[in-house]
RNA sequence: GGUCCUGUAGUUCAAUGGAUAGAACAAGUGUUUCCUAAACACUAGAUCCGGGUUCGAUUCCCGGCGGGACUACCA
């Protein structure tokens, strides 16, 4: 499967690596770990494109590592072709590349109008991604938004890299915590609907969350001056007592109960759906915990009858994982109501009856390490075989520069408000640049928001996903430099120089001539153009859209040195005009299949 | 206490065990009769500490020190 993604590249490594092989052999008559050879991109500041490590060689030659290195390089120069010269430096081999075999590789990815990008076959496996899965006691905050934009990106890599992908969420719609809305509604709201008040309906809902716990917060006070522990009044405060009242009387159906559920979390819905157009982001199939919970509980309740779990006296049903290094686990409250794990399990098992899943993913934080843990072990001890197989796609948090976000102190970052303000800070700066004078203002709208939510998505998704990252609402999000909207204007910038080619009359559909002098700058912009499809492997291997963030904008960056120093359209060889065109197509069609893995639009003008 | 993650310029991020540790922002300085200056160029600035493995360690191992997460009848 891999050896054919990218036949392009693949090619010139293999194609070094066996000439390697065989020099070593005939020079020093011994058989190389393959692995052995390395070869990699020259650094800058050396001559050369490819570089082999000699290192390895040197004690079958049983010379320096310069003289190794030189006798391989002779080697190559003599019977590979492809190899124009080399230099050798301390022990590293600097090798050549022909031009011509520059020149013809970039004639082939032009002419592959999918280049670097596979499409799923027919009989592709299937890989099953999780992500976002709110709560709906709440609205989304950036936490979020590097959980979704992660989920869509991921899944965007991995079609590309030829799995078929079903992008799924799990909502949890029903516990204790949109119970504590609920109740504060009932309490407080006096019937205020998102039409009354004019709230976005997940923020009108996520405002009766606080309002609950600030409450909540008073009685627990209130309690602990009467002389009551924090835990016992925690426990003990009125309206927690109630709000757990309402998580019973909903999982027993309680008609009123239910129909309050329905609209606040019909609210909540109207509100996401908006807020996931804007991101950019959806779904393929959703998942409601309120439809899945049953199912857990039922599987629990086998687990139980296997005895992989136990019950205690006061009803609750634990699984003791203390033979795993765990320790014991809730899966059923006392009084009979289930818990985030509960609904879990039954997630996991309807997927895999829906779905004949070959990998699943779920995209949660890291702070949930511990919970797929657990969960992997329990799928397991209820007997189903690919419950050790589930993958935990554990990204690190976003903290702001006092720590992390916390929804009760009000620091969070909220997820509209951020997306909003990006868009317009884009509009302000095309207007103050003055780039969009002749445009309508649906183009400008357009564009505002695409170079906005670009800024937004690639400052967040050029981050290893692994590490946490920090975000500091007061430093606005960059537009210059390493960030969306540099690579979004070079892409521009390419459009409006091929439309100006194309006005004059310039046919660049393709090559004339291999045989052109070119620049170490232009083949540099080859080369570079011709590691797309390894990355947009690794990237799917590693689970890591930084791969290909990182490498877009190395190749954007060496194209704009190159747009600085030479000229295109004016340039007096009609077969440079014509490949500096192909070239710079070929670099604007790998940013803009870049970028869609990363779930950013590139515009054709900024 | 236990388990896990993490520590790179002032700041935010890079670096399959390989060359002189790369960028960007911020600071300072240049480049526009020339295809988009949201650009390009230049200057200054960093691997937490101590051992080990290796021809070679930011990377792997051990021990410190610092930061974080988890360890709920929350999700």
């Amino acid at each position: 499967m891999q050896s054919e993604i990218n036949p392009i590249q693949m090619n010139l490594e293999s194609i070094l690596t066996t000439s390697v092989f065989e020099a070593v052999k005939t020079l020093y008559s011994v058989d190389t770990e393959i692995n052995q050879i390395q070869i990699q991109k020259t650094k800058k500041e050396f001559e050369g494109d490819l570089t082999v490590v000699v290192f390895p060689f040197v004690k079958a030659a049983r010379k320096s590592p310069e003289q190794t290195g030189q006798e391989i390089g002779e080697y190559l120069v003599q019977n590979n072709p492809v190899i124009s010269a080399f230099n050798v430096i301390k022990g590293f081999l600097n090798l050549n590349i022909s031009k011509k075999y520059w020149l013809e590789t970039l004639s082939e990815i032009h002419e592959d109008a999918s280049f670097g990008i596979q499409n799923p076959a027919d009989d592709a496996k299937l890989m099953m991604i999780e992500y976002s899965s709110p709560n709906t006691n709440k609205p989304l905050h950036l936490g979020h938004i590097r959980n979704n934009l992660l989920g869509h990106s991921i899944a965007e890599i991995q079609k590309a890299n030829g799995w078929k992908v079903v992008k799924t969420n799990i909502v949890n719609d029903r516990g204790i915590h949109i119970c504590k809305s609920m109740l504060a509604w009932k309490l407080f709201g006096n019937g205020e609907t998102p039409e009354s008040s004019g709230l976005k309906g997940d923020h009108l809902v996520g405002k009766y969350y606080v309002i609950f716990d600030k409450h909540y917060k008073a009685e627990i006070q209130e309690l602990i001056s009467k002389g009551a522990t924090e835990e016992e009044a925690k426990k003990s405060a009125p309206l927690i007592l109630e709000a757990q009242k309402m998580l019973l009387a909903w999982e027993n159906n309680d008609a009123e109960v239910r129909q309050l559920w329905e609209m606040m979390n019909s609210w909540v819905y109207a509100g996401f759906d908006k807020t996931y157009e804007q991101m950019g982001v959806s779904f393929d199939k959703i998942y409601y915990e309120s439809e899945t919970y049953l199912e857990g509980k039922s599987e629990v309740e086998r687990g139980e009858a296997l005895k992989a779990f136990y019950r205690r006296d006061d009803g609750s049903v634990w699984a003791d994982l203390t033979g795993d290094g765990l320790d014991e686990k809730l899966l059923l409250r006392a009084d009979g109501t289930s818990v985030y794990m509960t609904q879990d399990i039954g997630t996991a098992k309807l997927r895999y009856n829906d779905y004949p899943i070959n990998k699943m993913v779920y995209v949660v934080g890291n702070e949930q390490n511990y919970h797929f843990q657990v969960l992997a072990i329990l799928l397991d001890k209820l007997g189903f075989e690919w419950g050790k197989n589930l993958v935990h796609f554990s990204y690190g948090m976003v903290e702001l520069p006092e720590g992390k976000m916390k929804s009760r102190e009000g620091t969070v970052v909220d997820a509209d408000d951020l997306m909003q303000e990006m868009i317009d800070t884009a509009r302000e700066t095309s207007e103050e640049l003055g780039k969009l004078d002749n445009c309508t203002p649906e183009e400008i709208q357009s564009i505002a928001l695409m170079v906005g939510l670009g800024a937004l998505k690639y400052f967040i998704l050029k981050v290893d996903p692994r590490k946490s990252m920090t975000f500091n609402p007061k430093e606005s999000i960059d537009f210059n430099g390493n960030t969306g909207p540099f690579i979004q204007y070079t892409h521009a910038r390419i459009k409006s120089v091929l439309r100006k080619a194309t006005a004059q009359g310039i046919d660049f559909s393709s090559m004339i001539s291999t045989n052109l002098e070119i620049s170490d700058k232009e083949t540099n912009l080859i080369q570079l153009i011709t590691q797309f499809p390894a990355t947009v492997r690794e990237a799917g291997e590693e689970f890591s859209p930084a791969l290909i963030a990182n490498y877009t904008y190395e190749l954007v960056k060496e194209y704009n040195q190159f747009y600085h120093d030479f000229s295109i359209l004016k340039e007096d060889n009609q077969a440079l005009i014509q490949f500096r065109l192909i070239l710079s197509e070929s670099v604007a069609s790998v940013v803009k299949s870049a970028m869609l893995l990363l779930g950013i639009d590139v515009p054709e003008r900024m």
